[in-house]
RNA sequence: GCCUCUGUAGCUCAGUUGGUAGAGCAGGGGACUGAAAAUCCCCGUGUCGUUGGUUCGAUUCCGACCGGAGGCA
């Protein structure tokens, strides 16, 4: 599907940012000004159970303004990009037929990009497990990853190209592609990329901060109290049921790898804690590389050029300043 | 007090049989279309503790001093 596909061009609010940036509370404060409901493009927050680790909305905040795609699965289910872009075009049509303005929050950068810039999903091949099994067999011999790469660029020198060999999840992803639908990846994003308008009439706000040890040192903060908060219990429960070992997408979450360590006492509290929060700032130094490059992003100040935290209140009006030069 | 070891990048440490030095981690930058909280790529000048000496030349050898660790008293 398209951007020409997307001829009425429903309107929609975003806003993206960091982890720990304040996405939620902007989110929510923009959906109760504007009559808006809250969907999430958050790949870990989809999933049961796994509250505090990964800062899923409070009680009383998801009491406030209706939520989607929060707490939708158990964590041995799957959850893909495609699978977000499936559910939030219904939802956001479904939403706009009742007048509500869909407010996505969120920080996984690539299922906002495949929602707004569409995609090959639909003609594409979805993850095939078999395959990927097999493929990673094969990657983990000696000089593995080297035989699957030029595999590729056997078949799809374009995507090889653009794709290092050590690179080996995305190296795989393009061979499954061909090995499942005969097609290669380079031909589907083609296909989809032709677009220049986004699928929908949105207005994208980022969160910035001019000084970065401010989102570090939050981030630092919020780690601690989640660890306050139970996130240790949280893992232990989840680890006890199993369902780490089977669960495909679930099992990458920041903070609950970190923690197995000290359960399977390979690791101590304060080194895994250590781990959690250096992690943690890297993955939001890869949101903040992705958003930055994407276009459609308008940023606002979270914190003030002497790098102190600028309240809700002053960041909100900005915000509402953006979503009426759009026409809302 | 004596003996031994040790002092090199923000941290942990390599190394130079004497020609001013390099890894991992941290930090910085980047990529990304059905695993994305994932995966991957690029970036290394620092009074080689201080100070004398030997030497054409010392971070490297020798002495003293100042830190640190251990051993003997």
């Amino acid at each position: 599907m398209k951007a020409t596909d997307f001829p009425s061009r429903e309107r929609v609010l975003a806003v993206v940012g960091a982890t720990a940036s304040g996405k939620t509370s902007l989110a929510i404060a923009l959906a109760q000004h504007l009559g808006g409901e809250i969907l999430s493009f958050d790949s870990m927050q989809v999933y049961r159970g796994m509250d505090i680790g990964t800062a899923t909305p409070t009680a009383d905040e998801l009491a406030a303004v209706p939520h989607h795609f929060i707490n939708i699965l158990d964590p041995w289910e799957p959850y893909s990009c495609a699978d977000f872009v499936a559910m939030a075009r219904e939802r956001i049509t479904a939403l706009r037929a009742r007048g509500v303005l869909p407010v996505l929050c969120g920080g996984t950068g690539l299922y906002l990009d495949g929602l707004l810039r569409g995609g090959s999903f639909e003609s594409s091949a979805p993850g095939n497990p078999a395959i990927r099994e097999r493929l990673t067999a094969i990657s983990e011999q000696p000089d593995g990853k080297a035989l699957l790469w030029q595999r590729l660029q056997q078949i799809d020198p374009e995507s090889a190209a653009a794709t290092h060999p050590n690179n080996v999840k995305r190296v795989i992803r393009a061979l499954e592609i061909y090995e499942s639908c005969g097609r290669t990846k380079t031909e589907l994003d083609r296909e989809s990329r032709t677009a220049d308008t986004l699928c929908y009439d949105a207005t994208v706000l980022g969160l910035r901060y001019h000084d970065r040890s401010l989102l570090y040192s939050r981030i630092d903060k919020r780690v601690d109290l989640m660890l306050q908060e139970g996130l240790f219990e949280e893992v232990e429960r989840l680890h006890r049921l199993g369902l780490f070992e089977r669960s495909p997408t679930a099992a990458q979450a920041i903070g609950y790898k970190e923690l197995l360590g000290v359960l399977h006492g390979t690791c101590s509290m304060d080194d895994a804690v250590a781990a959690l929060k250096l992690a943690t700032r890297h993955y939001a130094k890869r949101q903040l590389t992705w958003f930055t490059a994407r276009p459609y992003v308008q940023w606002i100040d979270a914190d003030t050029p002497d790098g102190a935290l600028r309240p809700l209140s002053d960041v909100l009006n900005d915000a509402l300043r953006c979503v009426t030069e759009g026409n809302v």
